[in-house]
RNA sequence: GGGCGAUUAGCUCAGGGGUAGAGCGCCUCCCUUACAAGGAGGAGGUCGCUGGUUCGAAACCAGCAUCGCCCACCA
C-alpha cells in the first residue's frame, strides 16, 4: 500500500492556513528574546492605520518583511519582526467625523471633545483586532507579545519625550504664518499632506479705482475673494509701463480700504497685467511680501473657510458663495475685468478631499535644517542602504531642500501638544501639567510626529529597555515609496538626534500594486483588490509567491495569473511530495551516487547561494525566478524522471534532501505549504526552526553539471524529433559521446546498439549529435527534417564565419569569446557536413 | 518649471555589451503508475524612433516621441 493514495491531488490551503498558525503561535514559533546570546536581526512592521483593512500594498510588503524575519530565523539569528498598528489621527479623525454625520446629523463640535475622542478610541479598538486578523491570515511571523500601538501609554511617553526635548533644545518654535488649512477639518495640515490637482478654473480681472483721479489698475487673480484682504499693489520695479502707478493710492472695492502700490522684484511683469494684489493673510508669497513691506495682515476668514466680520456685506458666506457674489457686485459695479479659464493646480486636503485655504494662523513648527543633517550624513555615506539605490538619492534631494515642519494640529484625537500655559504668560513644555492654573494646548500633534519615533519607541524608548538595547538599529525597513518623505526620512532624523544611530541599516522599497488596469487602486474608483478574497480563492501562499515573482522596482498592475502561476507552483510541489512519500525509503548509509545525484546536489547547492543573495539584496522577484525554475525545471521535470528511471542506492537519499532543501527555501515566501509539506516527509521540527541551506562548497560539481547539460540536450533532441516526425514506436541509436548513458537511454528511450543500420538519422542537439536508426517508416519525412535541420545549422555557421572573419573581431574580442566562435564553427560545420551527406543519401 | 522611471512575444512582465526570456494565451500529441492546476514538443519578437560609442548595442551615451510618478509659493 503506497502511502501517498492517501494524500489527495490537491492541497486544501483552507484547512491548513487556520490550524498552522495557530500552532505556530503556540510554539512561540515567532518569538524574540533580546537575551539570546544570537545575533540580533529586527524589523518593525510599517504600522497599519487603524482606519483601514489591509490592502495589497500591506499584503505584498507583509509578505517581504515575513521572507527576511523567517529567513534570518533559519540563519540563526534572533530575529524579532515587531507588530503594531497606527492611531491614524487625521484619518481616524474623519471616518469617524463622517459616520457622525451619517448617523445622528451631528459635527464633532456639536458633541465636544471629551465625547469624540471616546468614539474615536472605541472605534480604534474594534478596527485594530479586524487588522490583526488579517495580518495572521498573511501567515506574518510576527512576536504578538511585542504588539505596540502609539496609543499605548509607554508609546505616548516617547512621543512627549521627544517633543518636550526638541522644544527645549530650540527646535520646535510657535509661529503665526500661513499655513495649508483645510476648513473641513479645520485644522492645519503640512506640505506633504496636500495633494495638488490640475484644476479648471478662472482668472478674474479685478480693477482697483485710484483713490485720485481717474482710471484703475487691474489685477489678475484665481481667488477674487480674497481681495477683501488686500493690503497693497505691487509692480516689478524694472516695469516701465507702471513706473507712475508706484506710490498711488488705491480703493478696495466693498471694504473700502485704501492701499498704496509698491514696487517688489517678486511680481513677474510678463504674467497677467504685471500688477499683483497682495494678500498676505490668505496667500504665502503675499505673506512674505506683506513682511517685507510692514504691512499688518487682514485675514477675512474664519477657521471654517467662511469669510469673517473683515469681509464687509460678505461676512458670513462660504469661499464659494463669496467669490460668486463678489465676482457679480464687481460686475455690477463696472469693476469686472476679463475673465479668463485657467487651468492650474489646487490644493486639496490628502484626507478629506477639501480645497485647501492657505490661511494664516499660529501653529507649532519644528525646525528641520539642524535635524537633516545627521540624515543627510548617513544616507551620502552610504550607512543606510537603500534598494533600489534611486530613492537615496531621492531622499537626499528631499533633505537638501527642506522647509519646517508644521506638527500642529488643530484636532482632538492624537497625541495633545505638551505645552502648558502659565498663569503669567509662561509657555513651557512638559509631560505633566506644572501645576493649578496652567493651561495645556488645545492641538494635537501630526500623527507622523509620533510615527517618527517608531523604531525606538516601540523598543521601549525613554526606557532603556532590553529589547532597545538588543534590537536597535533595527536590520531592515520595508515600505512604499509614498511615505519616504512623510515617514522614513523623518524617522532618520529621529533615530540620530535620540539614539545617536540610524533606526535601520537598509530600506526596502517596494513598488505599488495598481489595479489590473493600471491605474492606482482606490475605493472611489472601485478598482481595489481584496487580498483576503485572493487569499480564499488561490491559498495564500500562491498569492504570497505571485506577488514577490511579479514585484520589482516598478510599479505593476496586478494580475490574477501571478497568484494562479503561485497555485500550480503549490500543486506541483505537493504532487512532488506525494511522489516521494511513494517511493522507497533511503536505506542504511550514504549509497553511491550516480552522477545525476552528484549533479542535482551541485545544482540545488548553487541555486541555494544565489537565492540567498538575492534575498541579501531584496531581490525577491529574482529570487523566486530561480527557485521556481530549479524546483519545477531541473527537480521535478529532470531529477524526479531519472528517480524514476535509473535511480542510485543513494538516489532516494538525495531526493529527499533536495525536496527537502527546496522546502526550506522556499518556506520563508510560502510558509503554510511548505510547513504542512515539510511534516509530510517526516520532519518534526518546524521550518523556522530548521536550517537554512547554505552553500556547500564540496557539493559543486562541474563535471556532473557538464554532463547532465549534454545529457539533457541529446533527449531533448529525441524527443523533438518523435514529435516533430511523429515516431512513436522504440528507436535505436549510438550512445552519444559525453552523455550519461543510464539517464539517456532510459529518458531518451533510446536502446543503445554498436551499430546503426545503414537507415540513420543525425540529431543535432548543440554540441552533442545524436545518432539514431531509422525503419524504412521512420523515415518518412526525414528529407524535410533535414532540410530544415541543415538550413538552421547553416545559418550557424554562417553567423560563426562572418564573425571570425572579421579582423577587429579576432583583434579585440576577449578571447575566450573568438574561442567560443571557433568552436561552434567547428561543431556546426561537422555536422552541416553529416546533415548534407545525409540528405544526399537520401534523394 | 524641475527631477525620476518606463517603452521587449497577443497579454502581464523579467533580463541585460557576445545567437532574445518566463507565466498566461495559441498550435500538435499524451488522462503514462507524483501532478490534466499536468507531461512532451512547437509557433510567435528588426527589444519605441533617430543618431553616437564599440570588433560587436535590445542592453551604454545623446536627442526625440509616447506614457507614468514625484517635487515646486507664479498670482
Amino acid at each position: 500500500m503506497s502511502q501517498h493514495k492517501e494524500i489527495p491531488k490537491n492541497y486544501d490551503h483552507r484547512d491548513v492556513e487556520a490550524r498552522l498558525y495557530d500552532e505556530w503561535e503556540w510554539a512561540g514559533a515567532f518569538d524574540a528574546d533580546p537575551r539570546s546570546e544570537k545575533e540580533p536581526y529586527s524589523i518593525v512592521m510599517p504600522p497599519p492605520n487603524v482606519t483601514g483593512a489591509l490592502h495589497m500594498g500591506h499584503a505584498l510588503n507583509g509578505t517581504m518583511q515575513d521572507v527576511l524575519v523567517r529567513r534570518a530565523k533559519m540563519k540563526g539569528f534572533e530575529a524579532l519582526w515587531l507588530p503594531g498598528i497606527d492611531h491614524a489621527s487625521i484619518a481616524l479623525h474623519n471616518v469617524v467625523e463622517r459616520k457622525l454625520m451619517l448617523e445622528e446629523k451631528k459635527t464633532r463640535f456639536d458633541i465636544g471633545r471629551e465625547e469624540f475622542v471616546e468614539i474615536c478610541r472605541t472605534f480604534a479598538q474594534e478596527s485594530r483586532s479586524q487588522i490583526l486578523g488579517q495580518i495572521k491570515r498573511l501567515g506574518a511571523a510576527v512576536d504578538w507579545r511585542k504588539l505596540r500601538y502609539t496609543m499605548d501609554d509607554g508609546y505616548v511617553d516617547g512621543v512627549l519625550t521627544a517633543f518636550v526635548d526638541l522644544f527645549n533644545a530650540g527646535y520646535i518654535y510657535r509661529g503665526n504664518r500661513i499655513t495649508n488649512w483645510c476648513p473641513h477639518d479645520r485644522s492645519a495640515i503640512s506640505d506633504l499632506e496636500v495633494n495638488y490637482e490640475e484644476t479648471n478654473g478662472k482668472l478674474y480681472g479685478l480693477r482697483y479705482p485710484l483713490v485720485e483721479g481717474e482710471g484703475y489698475a487691474q489685477v489678475f487673480t484665481t481667488r477674487p475673494e480674497t481681495m477683501l484682504g488686500d493690503v497693497a499693489l505691487v509692480v516689478n520695479p524694472d516695469d516701465e509701463r507702471y513706473t507712475d502707478l508706484v506710490g498711488c493710492k488705491v480703493r478696495v472695492p466693498f471694504v473700502g480700504r485704501e492701499i498704496e502700490v509698491f514696487a517688489d522684484d517678486y511680481v513677474d511683469p510678463s504674467f497677467g497685467t504685471g500688477v499683483l494684489k497682495v494678500t498676505p493673510a490668505h496667500d504665502p508669497n503675499d505673506f512674505e511680501i506683506g513682511q517685507r513691506l510692514g504691512l499688518d495682515p487682514v485675514n477675512v476668514m474664519n477657521p471654517d473657510g467662511t469669510i469673517n466680520e473683515n469681509g464687509a456685506d460678505f461676512a458670513g458666506m462660504s469661499r464659494e458663495e463669496a467669490r460668486k457674489s463678489v465676482v457679480s457686485r464687481l460686475d455690477d459695479e463696472g469693476l469686472l475685468g476679463e475673465v479668463k479659464d485657467y487651468v492650474h493646480r489646487v490644493g486639496h486636503c490628502d484626507r478629506c478631499g477639501t480645497v485647501i485655504e492657505p490661511w494664516l494662523s499660529e501653529q507649532w513648527w519644528c525646525s528641520m535644517r539642524e535635524l537633516a543633517e545627521p540624515a543627510l550624513e548617513v544616507l551620502r555615506s552610504g550607512e543606510i542602504t537603500v534598494y533600489p539605490d534611486s530613492w537615496r538619492r531621492e531622499a537626499i534631494r528631499w533633505l537638501e531642500n527642506l522647509q519646517d515642519w508644521n506638527v500642529s494640529r488643530q484636532l482632538w484625537w492624537g497625541h495633545r501638544i505638551p505645552v502648558w500655559y502659565g498663569p503669567d504668560g509662561e509657555v513651557v513644555a512638559a509631560k505633566e501639567s506644572p501645576g493649578d492654573g496652567w493651561e495645556q494646548d488645545p492641538d494635537v500633534l501630526d500623527t507622523w510626529f509620533s510615527s517618527a519615533q517608531w523604531p525606538f519607541a516601540t523598543l521601549g524608548w525613554p526606557e532603556e529597555a532590553e529589547e532597545l538595547e538588543y534590537f536597535y538599529p533595527t536590520s531592515l525597513l520595508s515600505t512604499a515609496r509614498e511615505i519616504m518623505y512623510l515617514w522614513v526620512v523623518r524617522m532618520i532624523m529621529m533615530g540620530l538626534r535620540f539614539r545617536g544611530e540610524v533606526p535601520f541599516r537598509k530600506i526596502n522599497i517596494h513598488s505599488i500594486v495598481l489595479a489590473e488596469d493600471g491605474t492606482k487602486m482606490s475605493k472611489s474608483k472601485g478598482n481595489t483588490i481584496n487580498p483576503l478574497d485572493l487569499f480564499d480563492e488561490y491559498g495564500t501562499d500562491a498569492v504570497r509567491f505571485g506577488l514577490l515573482y511579479q514585484s520589482s522596482t516598478q510599479d505593476f498592475a496586478y494580475s490574477y495569473e501571478r497568484a494562479a502561476m503561485g497555485r500550480a507552483f503549490v500543486t506541483k510541489l505537493w504532487n512532488a511530495t506525494r511522489f516521494i512519500l511513494g517511493y522507497p525509503e533511503p536505506e542504511e548509509g550514504e549509497g553511491e551516487m550516480s552522477v545525476a545525484d552528484r549533479w542535482i546536489l551541485s545544482e540545488f547547492n548553487r541555486v541555494a547561494r544565489d537565492y540567498d543573495a538575492m534575498l541579501e539584496e531584496c531581490e525577491f522577484s529574482e529570487a523566486m525566478r530561480l527557485v521556481y525554475n530549479f524546483a519545477w525545471g531541473q527537480f521535478a521535470d529532470w531529477y524526479v524522471e531519472i528517480s524514476k528511471a535509473t535511480p542510485s542506492s543513494a538516489t532516494p537519499r538525495v531526493l529527499r534532501e533536495v525536496f527537502s532543501g527546496i522546502l526550506r527555501l522556499l518556506h520563508p515566501a510560502m510558509p503554510f505549504v511548505t510547513e504542512e509539506m515539510s511534516r509530510l516527509i517526516g520532519d518534526e521540527k518546524l521550518l523556522v526552526w530548521q536550517k537554512f541551506p547554505a552553500f556547500n562548497p564540496e557539493l559543486d560539481d562541474e563535471e556532473a553539471a557538464a554532463l547532465l547539460d549534454r545529457t539533457k540536450r541529446a533527449v531533448s533532441a529525441v524527443r523533438r524529433f518523435r514529435a516533430e516526425s511523429k515516431v512513436d514506436g522504440e528507436l535505436e541509436g549510438l550512445l552519444p559521446d559525453g552523455v550519461e548513458a543510464g539517464v539517456f537511454t532510459a529518458l531518451a528511450e533510446v536502446k543503445p546498439v554498436e551499430e546503426l543500420n545503414g537507415t540513420n538519422a543525425t540529431l543535432p542537439a548543440g554540441d552533442v549529435a545524436v545518432e539514431i536508426s531509422l525503419t524504412d517508416e521512420q523515415r518518412r519525412g526525414e528529407i524535410e527534417r533535414l532540410r530544415k535541420e541543415i538550413d538552421r545549422v547553416g545559418k550557424e555557421v554562417e553567423r560563426a564565419q562572418n564573425k571570425l572573419s572579421n579582423a577587429n573581431f579576432v583583434e579585440r574580442a576577449p578571447e575566450e569569446v573568438v574561442e567560443g566562435e571557433r568552436e561552434k564553427l567547428e561543431v556546426n560545420s561537422t555536422m552541416l557536413d553529416t546533415l548534407t551527406r545525409r540528405l544526399k543519401e537520401y534523394l
